[in-house]
Order: C-alpha cells, then sequence, then structure tokens
DNA sequence: GCAAAAGTGTTAGGAGTACACCCATGC
DNA sequence: GCATGGGTGTACTCCTAACACTTTTGC
C-alpha cells in the first residue's frame, strides 16, 4: 500500500530527553548547543529526529549517546508536543522523556559531530532554547517532581548510595521546600524502599552519618486509599 | 531546508481515543469496524493519521467526530506506541488518549465513510484488534483505574449528577474491587470534589437517594505527605 | 569544651478501617 | 408490616506533624 494523500507527508518524530542531575543542591539539567540548522548555536535538550527503521526508545538512546555520550540511562515517557509548527523544517511531533543521573558519574561529551558544547544547566537560568524545548523542560521537571514522591527514580543520583541528610537536599532542591529531617526519615524508612548498608561517612567536624541504599523495588503508590 | 535522508522518510502519527464507558456495572470501550485496509474489516479504537496541517488535539477530535459521531468530550494524553512495524503500510507511531462518557448522553454513528458498524464492547469481550489497538486499551484501562482515584474524570459519566450508591458502583466495576459504602461516602465527600445538589432519587421500593454532582474542579493529589 | 550537624523519641491530631443501627419507600 | 436498600455514627488504629534532647566529630 501506498500513501498518496500530501496531508499525511512530512512528517516525522522527534525523541529527547530531559535529563536532570542535582548538584551541590542545584537542580540542573542537561543542555547541548548545537551545530546545525535549524536553531543553530541555540542551546537544546538531547534528543532529535527518530529513524523509521529503529524503535522509540532505542532512536532516544542513540540521540543521547551521540550528543553527550550517556549511555546507560534509564528514560521515562512524560509528554509529547505537536504544535504544528514546532519544527520549522517539518512537521515533527516531539515525544519527550525524563532521566536522572549522578553527575560525577558520567563524563558528558563537550563536543560531537551535532553539539559544540554540552552544559549542566541551572533550571534558572535555563532560556532562549531550541524549539519549544523550554516548555519540554518545565512539564517534565513537573513530572520529576511528582516522580520522587512516587517511584525510586532518585535512586541512579545515588548509584553508592546516600546518607539521610544528602537525600533529604536533594528532595528540597527538587521540591522547592523545606522538610523535617526526623519526620522525612521516618517516612523514608517506612517506604520499604531503602536499606541500611551498614557503612557511615564522615564530614569533617561532625557525626558521621548512616550510609543508606536504595533496594532494586518499584514503587508506585496509589493515593486514594479506598 | 529540505528532508533528503531515507531514514526521515515515511513516518506518520496515529492519534488515538480510548473511550470508556460504564453501562450497568460493565466497563465498555468504543470500538468501530474499519472498511478500509489496512486491518478491513476488523474492530479498532476510533482515531487515525494525523494530517501535517493541524494540532494533534485537532486531529484526534477530527477523527473521533469522523468514526464515532461524538463531538463533546474531554481527552487526556496517556501513552505512546512506536513499534517499527506497528503499521503494515508506513512507520506509525500512535499517540493515545482516554476519555469518559455517559452512554446515555451520545449518538455513535454505526455507519461512517470509513467504519461500518461501532459497538461498546466489555473489556473481557476486546479482542483480536487492528494494530496493538488491545495493548493500547490495556494502557489506557490501566491509567483509567489511576485517574478515578486522582481526578475528576468520573463527572462526564455523570453530567446529570449522581447519587452515591450508582457513582460507588461505578468506582467498584472499574477498579474490580467492592467497597464500604459508608467509608466510600465519607472519602469521596472529604474530598471537596462533588457537592449536594439538594435533590433526591427514587427507585421503586427503596429510600430515595441523594443526588450528588462534581465541582468544577481539577484535583491533582500527591500521595507522599512529607 | 564548644560548635556543628547527625541521631532518636514522644505526643496530639487527623485520616482510614471496621462495623451496627435507623429510615424511607413500594408492595 | 416487611423487604430492600439508603443514610448515619463510633471506636480503634495508624499515619502525620510538631517539637527537644542527646551524640559524635574536629578544632
Amino acid at each position: 500500500m501506498e500513501v498518496t494523500n500530501p496531508l499525511y507527508r512530512g512528517q516525522g518524530i522527534h525523541v529527547i530527553a530531559s535529563i536532570f542531575t542535582v548538584d551541590h543542591g542545584v537542580v540542573k539539567v542537561l543542555l547541548i548547543k548545537r551545530k546545525n540548522e535549524p536553531y543553530k548555536d541555540k542551546w537544546a535538550l538531547v534528543g532529535g529526529a527518530l529513524y523509521n527503521n529503529e524503535d522509540l526508545m532505542d532512536g532516544l538512546k542513540r540521540e543521547v549517546k551521540e550528543k553527550s555520550g550517556i549511555s546507560d540511562i534509564d528514560l521515562t515517557l512524560i509528554d509529547v508536543f505537536g504544535k504544528v509548527d514546532r519544527s520549522p523544517v517539518m512537521r515533527m511531533v516531539a515525544i519527550s522523556y525524563l532521566g536522572v543521573i549522578d553527575i560525577n558519574r558520567v563524563n558528558i561529551l563537550k563536543e560531537t559531530q551535532k553539539t559544540s558544547n554540552a552544559v549542566w544547566t541551572p533550571l534558572d537560568e535555563v532560556s532562549n532554547l531550541a524549539y519549544d524545548h523550554e516548555e519540554i523542560i518545565a512539564s517534565s521537571f513537573e513530572k520529576l517532581k511528582h516522580m520522587i514522591l512516587n517511584s525510586n527514580i532518585l535512586a541512579s543520583l545515588f548509584p553508592d548510595g546516600f546518607t539521610m541528610p544528602e537525600i533529604q537536599k536533594t528532595y528540597e532542591a527538587i521540591l522547592g521546600i523545606q522538610l523535617d529531617r526526623r519526620n522525612f526519615r521516618r517516612k523514608l524508612l517506612s517506604l520499604d524502599l531503602i536499606e541500611d548498608t551498614g557503612n557511615t561517612q564522615v564530614f569533617a567536624g561532625r557525626k558521621p552519618a548512616k550510609v543508606y541504599r536504595f533496594k532494586d523495588k518499584i514503587l508506585d503508590i496509589s493515593v486514594f486509599n479506598i
């Protein structure tokens, strides 16, 4: 069968990743600088056009690898962006994904065939991006706030474990609120999501903190307890 | 700018709606019978290929209108399906949406230019559909279960209001579990989501039931109360 | 010993759960 | 009056929220 209707022609799919980290209490997103048109020399999220012979996740991981060097990251579907004019080249529908990664565990490629720079950018410094990528980041960040409350997505931020004060600061940075130390600890422990490693970590001049790690477990609580 | 790379050609977007209702305690989904290839004479969800000059929601509503006659329905993005071979015609990525509608308030078109029949089908009788539509229904139904616990999506099932026993049966049908009458009522009222209309509805031989209605309010609770 | 930050416990209030009784209707 | 099903209240438990003291370290 052949498609002849011109209304169906000239369409493509973008797969795009909002990759977040939390660095010293600041939430950052990975941006790359584009080498090519459209939006040459503009900052943008990692991602690109899907090939017609690859599945969505394969294309996404290929794009992430090509443009950032990151090869080992879990990405979750977040949203879809399809305004007719969102790309100046052709009709592109963007499928957006979210990932979280430990900034210290990954070497970001500063330059690739298609990018001239790559920077972890604090959320409040994000502006003037290519395409509708600012909107995509906003939608992903909202979802991230939700996900840290309903999943173990932060496990990938702490591959070697974490102390309670550390992870609490991460929650506070992402949610933008202050939390009570004692209740936070009790709540996180009660979820059966993390476990004590038996180790401690010492910072200068302070009492050593216990190190916990995430269990290999998916949490997906529902709210409404009827 | 022109796209010459063949890897980017021959792609299209499906917009697809899983439209659910609850009819006498049975959850049903709207299926249409296709008149044309591919999957001629197969049952399928309402939906079709997006035009390259229309936004996603516009294309979706056009398809829903064309193939079912339904013109007034809220649809929510649910999921994306993009396996390379999900369509035999060309590379199609499907964006799936979810809607709920009162079966008594809508006249479904039994035949259209592209469909030869339309039926509200109980979920457990759904089988042998076109494309990956069974998978799409499964994903949408899971999300529906979640949404009735976290949003006022059921408002569209009861445009004229509802009684507590009625809506409880609806929750039970969708969730597949039994609920305690007294606690269900208290919980639903405590959410500040519905209000008493002051009216009652009488069934034969029974005490009249109060009629409630949904407030115009979006509910999006988070779970984890830290 | 002192400052800084980590660890722990207690209590009051609110939400969830389980359960029993009264009430309005049609026949 | 009786069967059917709708409406309401209460006690127990558990989770949450607010809050203060003790412990360990480096200097």
